[in-house]
DNA sequence: AGAATTATTATGTATAGACATAATAGCATT
DNA sequence: AATGCTATTATGTCTATACATAATAATTCT
């Protein structure tokens, strides 16, 4: 029976959590001091409430945690075991591009090297669920930090999406920022890789044709509606960062 | 009010949740339709749980969830209100390179190509925050999907944290499993980018120098501890993939 | 034996009621 | 006007109880 979770909070406790909390802490400590080996399956909700000497509520509360951080797996009847390969999320941040370069003390800018309407190229179309005779708006830009290549932008809006797009010279705003204003969306998905850049590309970064950069691909979507396509082409060695 | 929460599951009902995930997705619904602008204040639970027609806790647990997900805020007092800028959090699992061979429908294998005590460079000491004279174990492999290079893995242990691991050879277990299941860590950091492969990389990968390459650097704690440091460089082409 | 049915069990969720806590707003004092 | 106390309020959490649900184990029927 640990005591913690009873204790009045004293002022010297670093670690001195109450509650589901303190019951996660216990259990976490359990899992990490291998006292449960990963794959064991651990005492129900019951027996470790009585232990606790908590309601059941509360120690679900605290396996539920566990569970979403992905360290227990739970299923009903069967129990609750300690992950085998416990799949570590890394939760990136992808926050918009002037922010990322003012965080790095820079000044950003930005400027618009085209800006159409077009057919897509068809590996744009079938990402974004749409035919190629779909005119879609073009916009090709570069962001700058402290006035030096920071990251090249090609992306396609669909106009039925956000029919204000097409009106919006994102000369004052970048098309990033201005889409996460006024065209919030449900869901995306990103794909990253490296890739040797190619000459065109190359001469806007203002590098060397070949130069591994990092191309992040983004879809996103309103609902059922596909919003927009983006490639981002990193100027050579940017590192995205995270934390476990 | 809606009756949603108080609906018979029926059979046709695709989006047919209920209770909880029933009142979160009518929030979802009105953040979405921009019923509640961003940065707005919604009304406070107990409101909530009236108009639905249940408990506070019910409600409670709705709005929870979406405060996790970034998609509002909460303080105690000041009440509940839209996200202003949602920092989009894209959450990338970094599962065991066996699991993740195999996930594609390759067959995994893996093998040893130095297995040493030595003193770490010093960027590799600075990162797990060891002084250079500390010698470590440092192991270099492969690892191949149905027999091609798939990562090259470039990694030091610390001794003092994993001292198993001094005896392991590795051969029949990855380094990458066998920390897994030995060695669990509390938290780690990752980061990861575009390089150009050199040339002792590019001749395990069975690659041309030069190409680019997608590295990803990690290193991972168990609480003050350093457990190990670790570069992986994966054969051109990668690409990373997760949603939003 | 094999299939279908029923019982059991651990988690999942809902509820009402209670108290804790943080932050604000209002009031009083200096 | 600045400061400090106090009341208020919305969220945070815990409790006990109840029923739902999924999955397994046991049992019965054929």
């Amino acid at each position: 029976m640990i005591e913690a979770v009873r204790a009045t909070p004293e002022k010297g406790q670093e670690h001195g959590q109450t509650g589901w909390q303190a019951i996660r802490a216990e259990l976490l400590r359990r899992i990490h001091a291998r006292d449960w080996l990963p794959g064991a399956l651990i005492p129900g909700e019951t027996e470790l409430a009585e232990e606790f000497g908590c309601a059941r509520a509360t120690v679900n509360r605290a396996l539920r945690d566990l569970a979403e951080e992905g360290l227990v797996e739970r299923r009903r009847k069967a129990g609750t075991r300690v992950t085998l390969h416990p799949v570590r999320k890394a939760t990136l941040e992808i926050p918009v591009t002037r922010i990322e370069v003012e965080k790095r003390g820079a000044s950003h800018g930005h400027a618009v090297i085209e800006r159409t309407m077009a057919r897509p190229p068809e590996a744009v179309a079938v990402r974004l669920g749409l035919g190629v005779r779909t005119k879609l708006l073009h916009l090709r830009s570069m962001h700058f930090a402290d006035n030096h290549p920071f990251l090249y932008e090609d992306r396609w809006i669909n106009p039925d999406a956000v029919p204000e797009a097409v009106k919006e010279r994102f000369d004052s705003i970048s098309a990033n920022e201005w889409l996460v204003r006024y065209a919030p969306f449900t869901h995306g998905d990103i794909d990253f890789g490296a890739e040797n850049v190619r000459e065109a590309e190359a001469k806007l970064l203002e590098v060397h044709t070949g130069d591994a950069v990092l191309v992040v691909h983004r879809t996103t979507w309103n609902g059922e509606q596909p919003i927009t396509f983006v490639r981002l082409v990193h100027a050579p060695g940017h590192r995205l960062r995270t934390t476990l």
